[in-house]
RNA sequence: GGCGGGAUAGCCAAGUGGUAAGGCCGAGGUCUGCAAAACCUCUAUCGCGGGUUCGAUUCCCGCUCCCGCCUCCA
């Protein structure tokens, strides 16, 4: 497949350097707390781009990590009462929970920090015999900047700039250049017992380093792809890769994918705006995981997405989660109308298009919905795989096709979604209980309808109607609704 | 100031040097007692001003707005 690249700022072929297996790593939270939409377009996107290379024939090898400490994990477990490693497990957990619903693939490994501070250290330790960093004062140690000569190339900062920005908030004068970046920070009271030795005292892994360190233990020296959020690009994906090609001596990674920001309302989420959302919020309003998803790949992954939350009355209803739940809705159907061309001859093969099963699937039988896929595999366009999934929607006539047609038509349907990570919602859902009162009005007009009393029926329908419920007739029965 | 991304119908959002996918919402229609569903149809000259070209929304220049990064951040 073809992939944006920020380092060469060009669309290039992806091709695993073994020959075999994709590899490739990406930045994933630090968890001190639930991860928000805008976290999760990135770890969606990244999974799209992971399907989309495994059902394209290529196996994967995913890394992504977890930031477990840092300033905020030790500040906010402290003031939880509890030690560093229950509350990052208790927000880890929390976020499985998150990537399960919004149906994302578990990456092969997931490291933590905390649990690599030898491979850490041997890092720093090869930095220092380098002569690219240096001990301060109070037991820290720096990454010399100026001793790496391509430093800049990805972001495309050159060092004059970095210092203007860097000069005014810089309060690290054990530094000797304010661009010197912590590698290792020596210990404070404040860090509690969140401190670890090392050849140069007591203290805790800088940022940057756990990914350098974690890649080459995962991935080796060089490797496929290394991603995250656009915001990373500089300084952390920047460090990391002076970190890693100055220890080594060769490129840290031949990609670099990078996900541009989520907008919510037209402007930056934040939390003092009010418009800072996570899944549970989401889920409260009566929407799902799979709905969000819909939503975080409605536009291509180097645009700006706009979240729409608020209506135009500024209420919070979430269009843009309305607007995913229904086109998901019209998939569904056509779903459901391509099955039923062919299970009553053929039983139900429903359990032969599990994500393993499609991965083998021949591009001759993915149907109409081939070019969907296509889609994907140039530069992960996900909108436009979207828009080709509806036109073949639209083109589909389930009831002229044969039985064996419609059955690579669904195929094809589903290997698409497979590669969106979208379910297929049941249509026939049921989305809240029904209240025994609302279920016998129905009962009655069912009745009426039945006995041809169009009077009577109307006017339960209407009483339905006040209390909020939606009745909607079909051939062998009914189906009752939440209005709205 | 530097780096980068935007500006396409009511909303969301693709795309192409030859007069613009798709989704949501809305309107009209077919159908079914009604309603719903389904299906059909309809709704944009692509921020502004120049330039290149037979022809630009698509290339170039300028401008105006918006957003991100340059400090922790997906």
């Amino acid at each position: 497949m073809k992939l944006h690249d920020t380092l060469s700022r060009t669309v290039r072929d992806l091709r695993p350097r073994d020959g075999r297996t994709f590899r490739f790593y990406c930045c994933g939270p630090t968890v001190y707390g639930p991860a928000h939409i805008g976290n999760f377009r990135t770890f969606v996107l990244q999974d799209v781009f992971r399907r989309t290379i495994e059902l394209s024939g290529v196996p994967t090898r995913h890394v992504r990590n977890l930031t477990d400490v840092d300033d905020k994990t030790i500040r906010d477990s402290q003031a939880a009462g509890q030690t560093l490693v229950e509350f990052t497990r208790h927000w880890t957990e929390r976020f499985h929970e998150d990537c399960a619903k919004l149906n994302l693939l578990p990456p092969h490994e997931e490291p933590g920090a905390v649990g690599h501070i030898p491979q850490q250290i041997a890092l720093i330790e090869a930095l220092m015999e380098k002569g690219h960093a240096y001990r301060s004062e109070d037991g820290s140690v720096y990454y010399k900047v100026s001793s790496f000569g391509e430093y800049g190339k990805l972001s495309h900062l050159d060092r004059r700039e970095l210092r203007l920005g860097a000069a005014v908030a810089d309060d690290e004068y054990e530094k000797d250049s304010v661009a010197d970046f912590a590698l290792w920070k020596a210990r404070k009271p404040e860090d509690g017992d969140n401190w670890w030795d090392s050849p140069w005292g007591p203290g805790r892994p800088g940022w940057h380093l756990e990914c350098s360190a974690m890649c080459r233990e995962y991935l080796g020296e060089t490797f496929d792809l290394h991603s995250g959020g656009v915001d990373l690009i500089f300084p952390h994906h920047e460090n990391e890769i002076a970190q890693s090609e100055a220890a080594t001596g060769h490129p840290m990674a031949d990609h670099w994918f990078h996900l541009t920001h989520l907008l919510v309302d037209g402007g930056k989420m934040s939390k003092s705006l009010g418009n800072f959302h996570t899944l549970d919020q989401i889920e409260a309003a009566g929407f799902t995981g799979n709905d969000l998803r819909y939503a975080l790949i409605s536009a291509h992954y180097r645009q700006p997405l706009n979240f729409v939350a608020r209506d135009k009355e500024g209420k919070e209803s979430f269009p843009s989660l309305a607007g995913a739940r229904q086109a998901l809705e019209r998939i569904a159907k056509f779903d459901a109308a391509l099955r039923e061309r062919f299970e009553t001859q053929q039983g139900t093969v429903a359990d032969s298009t599990g994500y393993d099963q499609l991965r083998a699937l021949p591009e001759a039988d993915r149907g109409a919905f081939a070019p969907a896929f296509e889609a994907l595999l140039n530069d992960l366009n996900t909108p436009d795989a979207l828009g080709r999934v509806f036109s073949a929607i639209r083109e589909g006539k389930p009831a002229e096709l044969s039985p064996d047609e419609a059955l690579r038509e669904w195929r094809g349907l589903r290997f698409v979604m497979e590669a969106l990570g979208l379910r297929v919602p049941e249509p026939d859902r049921e989305s809240a209980e029904i209240p025994e009162a609302v279920r016998a009005l129905a009962e009655k007009r069912w009745a009426a309808r039945a006995a041809k009393d169009w009077a009577t029926a109307d006017s339960l329908r209407a009483e339905l109607g006040e209390l909020g419920w939606e009745m909607k007739d079909g051939r062998e029965g009914y189906e009752l609704a939440p209005k709205g």
